[in-house]
DNA sequence: AAGTGGTCTAGACCACAAC
DNA sequence: TTGTGGTCTAGACCACTTA
C-alpha cells in the first residue's frame, strides 16, 4: 500500500533541500551533506537521494564537484554585472558598442560564405540560400570570466557596387561605421530569447548545469527600414542582465 | 574493465537522441521510442535510459508525457510570438503597452502595502524596509496560451503630497498616466534577466521541463532621473521572443 | 488488458579529490 | 587511504492512458 504518501520520496528531499537553499538556510557557497548522509537521514538508498539532487541540478539550485562535494548556488541573487545594450556614436562618429566591454576574440576573426538558412534570410529580407558574408567570434573580456559567441551576417546584395564587393567588411560594431559611410542612417532592432544550452554551448560558455543562454538577435537597418545586417550573440543567463532604455514613443 | 569504453552508456543514447532531434529526423512532435525499447536496442537497464532522458528533458528538448511516452520539443524553433517592449502614449496622451496585448487579470488587482526588500530598494533608491503599494497580478491572454505574473511596486515616498497619498494609484500602465499628471516627464530603462523557474512559477506559468523564464524589471523614472516605480514580469522563456528597438544614442 | 512512464531497492564497481 | 560523486544492474511494483 502507498495511498499514505503523495509525493515521492525523492521530491522530499528536493523540497526539503531547494526549501532551505530559498530561504537562506543554506547560503550560496555551503556544502550539503553527501549523498550518503541524505541516504541515511532519510531512509533511502543513494539511487533516490540523487533522482531528488537531479532536480536541483537542473534548476541550477546546486553544482556538485565531482568528488568533493555538492555546493549551493544562488540563481536567483542580483547579478554580478548589467550590460547595457545599445550602440552609441563616439566624437569622431565611430560606432561602438554600450556596453563598452573590451572583448578579446580566440581566433583572429576570418569572413567566411555562407548561404542564409530561412530563419535568418526571413529577418534579413533576402531570398533563403542567399550568399552571406560570415564572422564568428568566441570572445572572451576579463580575464575570461565573461564570454560571448558573437556572428555578424552581412549579404553580398547590400554591399554590391560598393568598395566592399571584393573585399568583406569588417564584423559588427565596426561594420556600422562601413556601413554609414555606403551613406546609410543605422537603427537596429534587438530580438531577446532564452533556452537551455546544447552541450557544446555550455562546454565553451562555461555554463554548469541548470543555466540557460540568452540568445541576441541584432538586426541593423537603415532609414528606408531595409535590413543590411545581422548579429546573433550567445551569452550565459547566469549572473548577469541586459539593460535597455525605454523612451516613451509617439 | 571499462578503460575501452570513454563515455558514460545513458550519455551514448542521449546522444544518439539529441543528433536526431537537432538534425531533424526526428521532427518536433514525433514520439520517440519507449524506454523498454531503447533499453533492449542499447543492451542496457530501463534506469541507464532514463537517465540519458533526463538529459533531453533538462534541455527541453523532449516533452514526457504520462502514460504516453515521450515526445520531441523544439526549443530552436522561431518563437511564435514577438512581443515589443515598450511604452507608448496613445493619442488622448494615455500610456499604453507597445505590445497591445490585452490581458485578463485572475483575481481582481489589490494594492497591498510591502515592505521593501534590499534588491528593489537598491533599484529605486528608496531605504531598505521602506513601504510600497504593490499589485500582484497573474495575466493570461489568448484564450490562455499566454500567461504572465506581473507586479507593480510604488514607493510611498513617491505618493506623498498627491492625491494617491490615501488612495492607491493603479498598476502599470494606467499608472504611467497618473504619474504624468502629477507632473513627471518618464522615460524607463528595463532589465532582463534568464534562470530556471522554481516549481510553483513553472506551475502558475504552465512551464514544461526545460524551459527557463523571463524576468523583467522595468524601472520608471521621471526628467531627473528619480525612480518612480519598479514592475517585475516573470514570462516563459519557450515559444516567444522579446524586441526591443534601439536607435544609435550620441 | 496492454503499454507507457514513475518510483524505489540493494547492491556493485569506478573515477576523482583531499588528506 | 578515505570520502565524495558517477555509472550501472536486475529486478519490483505502481500510476496513468488507450483500446
Amino acid at each position: 500500500m502507498d495511498s499514505g504518501r503523495k509525493v515521492a520520496r525523492y521530491k522530499e528531499i528536493a523540497d526539503y533541500l531547494r526549501e532551505r537553499i530559498i530561504d537562506g538556510t543554506f547560503p550560496p557557497g555551503q556544502p550539503l551533506p553527501s549523498e550518503e548522509q541524505l541516504a541515511k537521514e532519510f531512509g533511502v538508498t543513494r539511487p533516490t537521494v540523487r533522482q531528488g539532487i537531479a532536480e536541483l541540478r537542473a534548476a541550477g539550485l546546486v553544482e556538485v564537484i565531482m568528488g568533493r562535494g555538492m555546493f549551493v548556488r544562488s540563481p536567483h541573487a542580483r547579478p554580478q554585472l548589467t550590460r547595457a545594450r545599445g550602440v552609441r556614436r563616439d566624437k569622431t562618429g565611430h560606432y561602438t558598442e554600450a556596453d563598452a566591454i573590451r572583448w578579446t576574440t580566440t581566433d583572429e576573426p576570418v569572413a567566411t560564405r555562407t548561404d542564409a538558412p530561412v530563419a535568418l534570410a526571413d529577418l534579413l529580407r533576402i531570398p533563403p540560400g542567399e550568399p552571406m558574408y560570415t564572422y564568428d567570434q568566441h570572445q572572451t573580456a576579463d580575464h575570461g570570466r565573461l564570454r560571448q559567441l558573437h556572428r555578424t551576417y552581412i549579404p553580398f546584395s547590400i554591399l554590391v557596387g560598393t568598395p566592399y564587393e571584393d573585399t568583406a567588411p569588417p564584423p559588427a560594431p565596426a561594420l556600422f561605421t562601413a556601413l554609414e559611410s555606403l551613406g546609410h542612417e543605422l537603427h537596429f532592432t534587438e530580438y531577446v530569447r532564452t533556452r537551455m544550452p546544447l552541450p557544446d554551448e555550455a562546454t565553451t560558455l562555461r555554463l554548469s548545469e541548470g543555466v540557460p543562454l540568452l540568445h541576441l538577435l541584432r538586426l541593423t537597418l537603415n532609414q528606408h527600414d531595409r535590413p543590411l545586417a545581422l548579429e546573433e550573440t550567445h551569452i550565459p543567463g547566469d549572473d548577469l542582465e541586459l539593460s535597455y532604455s525605454l523612451g516613451p514613443e509617439a
